[in-house]
DNA sequence: CTGAAAGCGCTAACAA
DNA sequence: TTGTTAGCGCTTTCAG
């Protein structure tokens, strides 16, 4: 004997009961299914809609096999990247009735195994991985095999995985290009610790763009330090200790930026007449407040989000999809750049 | 017949038959129950263990009633407040074995309606509904009975509901106190947008200190605005236009703090020399970049959504709560408020 | 066009 | 101590 809620919600079977048919039909009048006189389909469905009838999704999951649930195992604790990226996934998602259940793993391998085994034990159709990107992360465990495991940003070493993540060294090429655009020479990047695949990547992109321009990549310092607006203040100090100090300056993350921007005005120098400051994130409370507002690279991470729940889904219908992708990143113009010639 | 999913599962069956015992006793070996020969119980959660099962909670689920899921909408598309108190819910519940799913609203009361429509069919346990504050929501519609409802960082005017939020009165008023605490007599208050509630209360708990120190209320100016740097940035500039500028500032938030202590070094005024400025929403970003670092009160949103989880689960349980709860604020003493005597 | 019944995987009541 | 079975709510096949 089951033991039922308190309040028990109505079942297909009383709907059956008072609409006067069978449960087969009452299904299939509720489901647009085979073939059935137009007048029972709509009895049947005016008694469901009467009784409130909600279809349990549990018994149907257990019927189909499917669960129209996902699982997202996340190792950043909701962080700031996180955020954006489950809000495109959701939403992407939601639209095709799935759910998604949120777990928060904190780097904590034990943790996580007890998440995938929940997560497992609901059915779950696949799973998204997104983590903290400082470094590659083991694959997830998980022994169902055919289940989909999507990483977004996030990579692990595992060739037969299929990741997603921004472009950065592209992303800091279109910075760089922009400053070019804007006719400044002297360039150098401020960024952050180098053990972070971003910075490395990041720096290759400004790098490649001041090679194509024909500039003398020696003539364009890179410093790396922390993701703080102290590095960024310190770091302009040292730049404008030379002789010849930079005319624009390409920020590995928006918070440099702002210590940048901050110090050049304790000096006296202008933003953007006498040096262009560009940033990378986007990070709204950051770059609308620096003055002037800050012009800045967009890693897209709602869109990311949104793609992470497009290939999922086709995972889920059985399409193979292997490999690391990589997502373009975009400009965001304000005003700590100078007058712009694109847009 | 139903349409499995290519790889599927071993059962509770699987498992019986391997350990030649029938599933009723495969049952109570596995889940701690009833009476069995140790040997018998042994042998069968090898098998499982041998062979991978796992029990299927969607089976599990529909049996009992009861899904171990509860739903949470946001209105407040995963913001930035969202985001702890989701950190806090989460952990609490996982530790029960019960999912989290995720849905974001954004207001759109149509969106709402499909999601709720959506976790009814899967059959929640409850539902937490988190929003913006800016002020009370209208009720989430659920036409089940008995289902439990949970406002968290969000109210509504339906009296029979459990809302639970940070107590903003209390918070203002410790602020303050650590200012009158410091010796601060002259002080003032900048904050944001009068519709705000939290505006209200917040500026309600700096009048209580300011009157409670026996000071004259109308010396202690209040200047509402909005939440930005700038803002905070133009009411300082009004504040030392006066013959008397104030010695203590409490702000309504972090941005408006940034805002008087960038602009207070700007003018030359040392603080926390001549001027303690508090904030409020220890949101990290800013409260570590000012100079000096600041001392602000913090909600406690992770510990809110915490206890949003411990109320769910009793509400779960059939505990009947209602009304409106306040959660205390703190204090986090950095450097912009000079020498504390407490602590 | 509609009804009857099997079965998804699990648990709990009852029988042996 | 163990086995058998009904039933959770739904879909789908097969008869009628």
């Amino acid at each position: 004997m089951s033991t039922r809620r308190a309040s028990s919600r109505p079942t297909i079977r009383d709907v059956a009961r008072l609409a006067e048919v069978s449960v087969g039909t009452a299904s299939k009048a509720l489901t647009d299914a085979g073939k059935l006189r137009p007048e029972t389909r709509a009895r049947v469905r005016a008694i469901a809609k009467q009784i409130g009838f909600r279809p349990n999704d549990l018994a149907h999951s257990l019927h189909r096999g499917q669960s129209q649930t996902v699982g997202v195992i996340s190792t950043d604790a909701f962080g700031r990247f996180t955020m954006p990226i489950m809000e495109g996934l959701e939403a992407c998602l939601s639209e095709q009735r799935i759910s998604v259940i949120m777990c928060n793993a904190t780097d904590d391998p034990e943790r996580e195994a007890r998440h995938v085994e929940t997560l497992l034990g609901k059915r779950v159709d696949g799973i998204v991985v997104t983590a903290r990107r400082a470094d590659q992360r083991r694959p997830l465990v998980v022994d169902t095999p055919g289940l989909p495991v999507l990483y977004v940003f996030s990579r692990t070493e595992d060739n037969a995985a299929f990741c997603l993540v921004p472009d950065d060294e592209q992303g800091a090429r279109l910075a760089t290009e922009h400053l070019l655009g804007l006719g400044r020479r002297r360039l150098a990047h401020i960024t952050g610790p180098e053990r972070f695949e971003a910075v490395r990547l990041r720096r290759a992109g400004f790098a490649a763009a001041v090679q194509a321009a024909g500039l003398d990549p020696d003539a364009a310092p890179v410093l790396t330090g922390v993701w703080s607006e102290a590095w960024g203040r310190d770091a302009l100090d040292q730049l404008f200790a030379a002789s010849t100090p930079p005319d624009g300056i390409v920020c590995g993350n928006d918070q440099i930026a702002r210590g940048v921007i901050d110090r050049l005005r304790e000096r006296g120098v202008a933003v953007p007449g006498a040096v262009s400051v560009i940033g990378f994130d986007n990070w709204e409370i950051i770059a609308e407040a620096t003055r002037p507002r800050l012009t800045t690279i967009d890693m897209n991470l709602t869109q990311l989000g949104h793609e992470a729940g497009r290939c999922l889904i086709e995972l889920i219908g059985g399409a193979a999809m292997t490999g690391l992708r990589r997502m373009p990143c975009s400009l965001v113009v304000r005003e700590s750049c100078g007058a712009t010639r694109a847009n």
